[in-house]
DNA sequence: CTCCAGGAGGGGACCGAGTGCCGCCCCGCC
DNA sequence: GGCGGGGCGGCACTCGGTCCCCTCCTGGAG
């Protein structure tokens, strides 16, 4: 994609000088994983294919893994100002479906680059850790903002950490089956019905805030005392609301 | 099962001879990492305090990192066997909930080497990665059962990858506020809580298979059409149960 | 024009994790 | 007593990652 990778020993006048050594690295790093393989590549090998100095690779990338993952800093930068960019009022569970939505985009703005990474985090399990705590630190994030929202409910961080959980889920659900199939398929329109289907196991509300519900169905066998009655009762209808 | 390795440079009448090289391994690595860090513990210092080769180390762990988490390995093949052996009628769900309370008394039963543990994790990001990894293998594990169990269900793997992750994350919220109070409180109680969170949520779940549930409790909307009412009660009762 | 400051990059030395190989020694076995 | 195998130690090597110092390029001030 980059016109010509410039390399560092070249000089003369460079294109608008955006695309850097960064994205010449990433390139090369690609182009060796690929045809040799992860572990059989040394940054010593990428940094050569490059034409730079190995300090260099190292003032741009935390490490080998690194590489493979350029652009997740930025994204979950723009996912935490996305997120605390949000009103009191809205519903905290939607803002963070939103910033799915977002995660997802940089999957599919580069289908065959996100491909060619899939490859590789499937076979490499040092690239699979690293790919964990990515997703980690988006997990993170997104429960973070729930519980702030949902402090005031019960049970408000076990609430936002299950909720943030399985909204991650249905992202990577959805993301690993349209990696597989070689981004074939809308993967935006297939996150939507995933993140319904959360959505809708969870409420709306981010639990059982159920002030909105109307009609309460109890089906009991006989063996059931009825004080348990009451209080699966009392549950479903949420707390506080028992004398409305 | 290998009969008896004895200590290396100990000699003579010893103990029940359980505690090998590997459990003095365990032990110094802790003195060390509570004492001065672990980043500013070389393996070299593990093993010369130990009293074995630095060779050794490698023998029993995979890694630095692999000797903070000494036991997951045997109990993830635990979860893994018990999981494989679950009957076809029981709830996969109640099945997985059953697994995880598994994982959950590895950190119980020993609160203080838990609780000492959950202070490098918190704090050496390299350990985090490594436990994520851990915890991923558990996750992977359980939504490998649901997804057997949930085939024929529409959305199945989608709904096993989001009750394993939602269960998963429920485990670790109670782990976690009970490593923070130093293993004070009842986790094993906590998590009843929690789990049940997770599975009222999940309503049938993916698995109405309710026929050992007492009371069944369905909530629903004014705005909800009448056909998704009787749905809804249709599967909480469960399948077969209509025509009772 | 010169000088200086500062930042980007290169290079080399260094540390430590992880691995392969070999040799030892202590077993039990033949 | 000889022998083979497994557990262990020691050594050397690779490679990821860091530190320190050098060069070069640039640009601004005098």
């Amino acid at each position: 994609m980059p016109p010509r990778p410039v390399g560092a020993t070249f000089r003369g006048m460079s294109f608008p000088s955006k695309p850097p050594m960064r994205d010449a690295l990433v390139e090369a790093a690609f182009r060796l994983f690929l045809e040799r393989g992860y572990e059989q590549t040394t940054v010593e090998d990428i940094v050569t294919l490059a034409g730079v100095g190995r300090r260099s690779f190292f003032r741009y990338f935390p490490s080998k893994e690194g590489v493979v993952f350029p652009d997740h800093e930025r994204r979950l930068a723009e996912v935490t100002e996305f997120l605390s960019g949000s009103g009191r009022g809205e519903d905290p569970v939607a803002r963070v479906c939103e910033a799915v939505r977002l995660v997802l985009r940089l999957y599919t703005d580069n289908p065959t680059f996100s491909v060619q990474r899939y490859r590789l985090t499937k076979t490499v399990p040092g690239l699979r850790a690293y790919e964990l705590s990515v997703v980690w630190r988006y997990e993170r994030t997104f429960a973070g903002h729930l519980r702030e929202r949902l402090a005031d409910r019960p049970d408000g961080a076990l609430r936002a950490d299950v909720i943030a959980a399985a909204v991650v889920a249905a992202h990577n659900n959805v993301l690993r089956s349209w990696l597989r199939s070689e981004g074939e398929g809308d993967a935006q329109v297939a996150v939507e019905r995933a993140l319904a289907y959360v959505r809708e196991a969870f409420g709306d509300g981010g639990g059982p805030d159920r002030q909105d519900e109307d009609v309460v169905v109890v089906v009991s066998r006989r063996r059931a005392p009825m004080w348990q009655v009451v209080r699966e009762i009392e549950s479903a209808l949420g707390p506080g609301e028992e004398d409305r």
